[in-house]
DNA sequence: GAGTGGTCTAGACCACATC
DNA sequence: ATGTGGTCTAGACCACTCG
C-alpha cells in the first residue's frame, strides 16, 4: 500500500497550469482519481464495494474529512453510491429505453394500449394519480395560451415500474375543455386523455418535447427515491396540438435520469 | 436573524419518519432549506450574492464546515455558483433551445446550411476539429455493424458559442467508406459530413436519438469550463442509416446541460 | 459488537478577488 | 488589507448494518 502512494506522490507534480510552475492537485482529488481509475480499470466491477473512510485513512494518511471529501467526488459523480453502514458501492446503469415517436402514433394510443406498453414491456408498472381543478400556474399559463386565473385541470401521476419510482407526471389541460369529461376522473378510461381528447374534438395530432436536465429539489429526491448524489433529473415538457396548432395539454415530467434513455427517431 | 432560527427550530420537529418518533433534520440542510426558500422567495435574484461562510456561522452558530455544507448542497444542486474568493451567487438558466428534427431536414443540409445554423441564430460559433483514423472503440462497433479492429474515421469537434464551450462531439464513420473523401479532411465543405456521404453513395436518411443525463467526468469538467458542481450534460448518441438501414455514422455528443435544451417536434 | 457512513466542532493555512 | 471560498487536520458522537 505504501508502494501505491509512492508512485502517487511521484505524479504529484503535474503539468503546469497558466502562473504557477508546479501546480498540485487537493490530495482528495487525487484520491478520487485513483479511485475513478481503479473503477474504469475493472478493479472494482458493479455492485462491489470500495475502500471506505478508514481504509483511505490508512493508505492515504489524511484526516477523515478528506477522505470523505474524496468519496464525495465520486458520489457526485454518481459513480458510485453510499449504503450507511455498509459501505461505498460501485453503481451501474440499465436504464429503460423510452421510446419517443413510436409512443405516440395514433393506432397505438387509439386503440387503447397504454402507451407505456411499448417501454417496459411485461414489467409491472403501478400508477398514481391525483387530479385537480386549479388556477393555471404562471410558467404554463402561455404554453397553453391561457390567462392569469384562467382554471385548468391538473393530472399529477407517479409511476413506479417494479416498486421502484421511475417518472413524476402533471399534465395540465384547459378546465373548460375537458369539465365533465373522463379525463377529469383518476381512470380516464380505454386509450387515456389523449382518445377522450378526440372524442371531445380536440385530437392532439403534434406533439413537442423540451428535454432537459438539472440536479433534483430534495422533494424529487425523494418522491423518485434517488440516491442523495450523483443522480440528475431529465425534465420533459410535451405539449400536445390539435391538427388546428392549438395547444391543448401540456405534459411536465419528471425522470430519474440514472433509469432512463430517451430514444427519438426520426426522418431527414 | 435570531428569530429567523427559532422560527426553524420550532420547525424541527417533523412528521413522523419510520422508527422514530421525532427526526431531526441535520443543520446543514436546515440551512440549505432556508436559502433555497429565500431564492424561491425572490429575496435572492439571479446574479445575487448569497450570504457566505462566515455569515452563516454566525447567524446559525455553527462551525465553518457546517456552513460549508449547507453551501455545498445549493451548489451541487445547481442553484448556486461559487466564485472563489468573491462569493457564491445565485445561477440562472438561460438555455440554448438545440430544434433537433427540423435540424436534420433534407433541404437544410443538402443546401449547404450547416445544421446549426437553426439553432443559434446569428451568435458566433467556432469549432475547433481533430480528424483521425482509428480502431473502433468497443463501445461504438455494434452501433456501426463492425468487428472489433476494423478502422473508423474519427472526427472530435468542440463548439465554442460566444466564447463559451458548449458541446463536444466525436464522430465515427467506416474508414473503408469516407477514405479519399472530404470527411477525412478537417473542413468538410459545404453541407458537411452527410452531405459527402450522400455523394459517396450512402446518403443519410433515418436518424436515431438516444439521449441521457448524468455528472459530467472531470476531463468533461474542463473541456466544457463547467462549474465544479452541480451540472449535469447531456449525451446523444446519433445514428444515422441509409435508406437500405445500414448504420453508416455514429455521433457522440456532450452538452453542457445548464445551456440546452433539447427540442423534439413530431406528429401522431 | 465492530465497522460503516453521516454529522459536527474548532481550529488552521492557502489562493484568490476586491477595494 | 480584508474577506472570500478551498483545503486540511484531529478529534467526537450518532445511526445504521452485518456477522
Amino acid at each position: 500500500m505504501l508502494s501505491l502512494e509512492m508512485r502517487h506522490l511521484a505524479t504529484m507534480r503535474r503539468a503546469a497550469r497558466p502562473t504557477n510552475v508546479l501546480t498540485t492537485e487537493p490530495k482528495y482529488r487525487r484520491i478520487a482519481e485513483d479511485l475513478r481509475a481503479a473503477i474504469n480499470n475493472r478493479d472494482y466491477l458493479h455492485g462491489d464495494r470500495l475502500p471506505g473512510e478508514n481504509d483511505l485513512m490508512a493508505r492515504y494518511q489524511v484526516a477523515r474529512m478528506t477522505a470523505r471529501q474524496a468519496l464525495g467526488v465520486l458520489l457526485n459523480e454518481g459513480i458510485a453510491v453510499a449504503h450507511k453502514g455498509s459501505g461505498i458501492f460501485v453503481r451501474d446503469f440499465d436504464p429503460i429505453i423510452r421510446e419517443s415517436l413510436t409512443r405516440l402514433s395514433h393506432d397505438r394510443w387509439a386503440r387503447g394500449a397504454s402507451i407505456w406498453s411499448a417501454d417496459i414491456a411485461d414489467r409491472e408498472l403501478q400508477v398514481t394519480t391525483r387530479v385537480r381543478e386549479d388556477a393555471v400556474p404562471g410558467h404554463v399559463a402561455p404554453l397553453l395560451v391561457l390567462d392569469v386565473g384562467d382554471h385548468v385541470c391538473v393530472r399529477e401521476r407517479r409511476f413506479v415500474l417494479d416498486s421502484q419510482p421511475v417518472m413524476l407526471s402533471t399534465s395540465y389541460l384547459p378546465a373548460d375543455v375537458v369539465r365533465g369529461s373522463a379525463i377529469t376522473q383518476e381512470d380516464t378510461g380505454p386509450g387515456g386523455t389523449y382518445a377522450r381528447l378526440a372524442e371531445l374534438g380536440h385530437e392532439p395530432t403534434r406533439f413537442r418535447e423540451d428535454v432537459r436536465a438539472r440536479m433534483p429539489q430534495p422533494h424529487e429526491i425523494e418522491a423518485l427515491g434517488l440516491f442523495a448524489f450523483g443522480t440528475p433529473v431529465i425534465e420533459i415538457v410535451r405539449t400536445a396540438f390539435t391538427e388546428a396548432g392549438n395547444p391543448i395539454e401540456v405534459n411536465e415530467m419528471t425522470l430519474d435520469a440514472s433509469a432512463y434513455v430517451l430514444r427519438y427517431d426520426f426522418e431527414a
